[in-house]
DNA sequence: TTCACGATACCACTTTAGGGGTATGCGCTC
DNA sequence: GAGCGCATACCCCTAAAGTGGTATCGTGAA
């Protein structure tokens, strides 16, 4: 019987997911938790196999969680359990040390599956991710395709957030305490790492990959 | 007993929700289907109490299959169970007759209660909906309150998904078969109607409100 | 310690967006 | 059949974005 936490903050979910698995599928949902600040102490009392945990949650997200683990030494699988095809989130959470990653509109038998296998701190990757998995590591033997967002700093994403509330350069500039050419440099230097042709371009990729 | 059908993309989500209801609880899922297309052909076969749905589904959407059944004539009371507690998503399901909303973060005896309410046509919103509806009706009688979205006409959502893109006005015009100077006109019309400084914003906006 | 990078700043220039009008034809509704 | 919204189209003009440079300073890595 595999132990498993499931730290989702949608509570049908959680619960329907509970009630899915029976006696005999050998897998058990021994804890809910929707808040996932609860996991370490959770960790502490019960003995878990496993976590199924959800990627985007209001109090402390999905990766937070993890590092929280990480941070207490916490060393239990963790399959992501998300509506996120992002490589965004993949890649978020695989970096942060998650073993799995299961969509949400996964069938029973995949999800049983993927629990298995994390459990047995084997990977498991949703089928549908599977393709974006291998871009991702032929993606970083060549850096050059790496995923542009990263390539943005701090100061630009400042830019960005301003420029997506309609901002204009004189304005941004007001806001910051810089001249309207320093922010006119960041644009252009914006610009040319996002690959993007113009201001509408930027704010629709940047909203795409979660930089606003 | 309540027989109920959900319609659902997420598979996991619905086998959950169906495996959550025991025979005692009075509730039963007797089918489950991810395609809405198939609501109509499922009623003729199944006799059903009432449709719990899904608003947002890849190919045909909860609001789409509430007309489908509308202009089929067919009379299900439906509960829209989803994650989008935004205006413009209740909005619509009400007006095209949905009889209740819930959100997927309810809990067992929030869903239950909901089914059982709308199984006998009463009304339904989750808790924390309510507010916003009576903002709804209140803002109904000043229609100057009203959502900015569904002001917005096919064609114009046309072009807001190519600026999207990062195309300038005259790409848009070459690509909708059309003069630049209805595309500038367009531009206008949109910006006013959303009321936004700029295309930046325009996106914002857009991409906030799913118009894009 | 050099070298790369980020943040800052400026100049000059072209293109595009944005705002002011006005207008016409089409389909729908009251 | 008058009115309304929508899509279409054109005019003029200003403000802003976008493109080409160059340059300084500080920080942290090789």
């Amino acid at each position: 019987m595999i132990r498993a936490l499931l730290v989702d903050d949608h509570q049908l979910f959680g619960e329907g997911v509970r009630s899915m698995f029976k006696p005999n599928d050998g897998i058990e949902i021994v804890k809910i938790t929707t808040n996932g600040n609860n996991v370490p102490s959770i960790l502490s009392e019960l003995e878990v196999d496993m976590i199924l945990m959800d990627i985007s949650m209001p109090l402390i997200d999905g990766v937070g969680v993890l590092e929280l683990m990480k941070s207490k030494g916490l060393d239990v699988p963790v399959l992501m359990l998300t509506m996120h095809q992002d490589m965004k989130y993949i890649r978020k959470t695989l970096e942060t040390g998650a073993q799995g990653y299961i969509l949400k509109d996964a069938s029973k038998a995949e999800l049983t599956e993927a629990i298995v296998k994390v459990s047995r701190r084997e990977n498991y990757f949703h089928p549908k991710i599977n393709n974006q998995i291998f871009d991702y590591f032929r993606g970083n033997k060549n850096p050059s395709e790496g995923d542009l967002v990263d390539q943005i700093s701090d100061r630009e994403k400042e830019i960005i957030a301003c420029i997506g509330k309609g901002m204009n350069s004189k304005a941004i500039a007001e806001a910051l305490f810089i001249s309207e050419h320093t922010v006119k440099t960041h644009r252009r230097n914006i610009m040319h790492k996002l690959a993007v042709k113009n201001t509408a371009e930027l704010v629709t990729y940047s909203m795409e990959k979660g930089i606003i």
